[in-house]
DNA sequence: GTTTGTGCAAATGCTTTGCAATTTG
DNA sequence: CAAATTGCAAAGCATTTGCACAAAC
């Protein structure tokens, strides 16, 4: 990894958060996380097996499925889905709360993240006096042509 | 149809979109555009396809996810992705503009809609240079305990 | 009459499940 | 060593597809 020092953090968040949970500490749980934690990219369950394979790490489809489940509600990877069929997964640590713009005609994405959400939030949290754990918005999209 | 003219609007618009694009009007077209168009809810297929059944009108699945496509493109209808694995669309005329908030312990759906997402997409529009054509929020939430 | 749409049944592909073997605490 | 986890293969299930028949234009 890149960044050594600041996996240790996560990968001891995750470590507290199987301990409280009464789950167990297997090798594959984290040789999965930090497969997510690599890259800055949305993955499928698809890529990461193959690219866990390609690290000659063999691990089950069933046990990747298994871990999302833990990592997201353990908070350190959120789940997407774009449009495609597919889950898309993303470490959700180190890269700030964003949102995602799809690109409709090439299937880009592209991150922003604007404050202006979180006002949002706060406002149906009281009118409607509920806790609001997340949120996802997508903004469907073209690029604009150039001007000659 | 509690509001049978408001409808005719409606139907209406989808013959214009199906000449534009050179598609035939079948009944099938217009009697799942109708089912649709019947409720506030939030339906999938297999809800239509049984509405549609009890009263007594006979259209295959195939044809339900065809027409889906056509009436998405239309803009008459929307798709929601709520979390559990099936589509859910719902009507996207005479509600207004709306997004969604999921109670995740209940499975409830509330609706609410904000100004500010408007002003959050001209913003994105202006600083990326794009043509953004729609977009969907979705928070998760839970209720507050009511206090004693 | 041509071409497009419909319905059926089979195929697809992501995800889940059941269960024996293994590993963790 | 008891209980949880893994891996494998089979099962599930929403959606898609291929094709013969029917309907629109």
């Amino acid at each position: 990894m890149a960044c050594t020092s600041s996996f240790n953090i996560i990968k001891a968040r995750f470590t507290a958060f199987l301990e409280e949970n009464g789950h167990r500490k297997t090798p594959e749980r984290y040789a999965i996380l930090e497969e997510i934690y690599s890259t800055n990219e949305h993955l499928d369950i698809d890529s990461i097996f193959v690219k866990m394979e390609n690290n000659n790490y063999r691990v089950s489809r069933a046990t990747l499925y298994n871990t999302m489940e833990l990592l997201i509600e353990s908070r350190l990877v959120r789940m997407h889905q774009f449009g495609d069929k597919v889950t898309h997964y993303e470490k959700s640590f180190f890269d700030g709360k964003h949102d995602h713009i799809i690109l409709t005609d090439t299937g880009e994405i592209l991150e922003f993240s604007d404050p202006r959400i979180q006002e949002i939030k706060e406002t149906i949290e009281d009118v409607f006096n509920m806790k609001i754990d997340d949120h996802s918005l997508y903004f469907y999209a073209t690029r604009k042509k150039k001007l000659k």
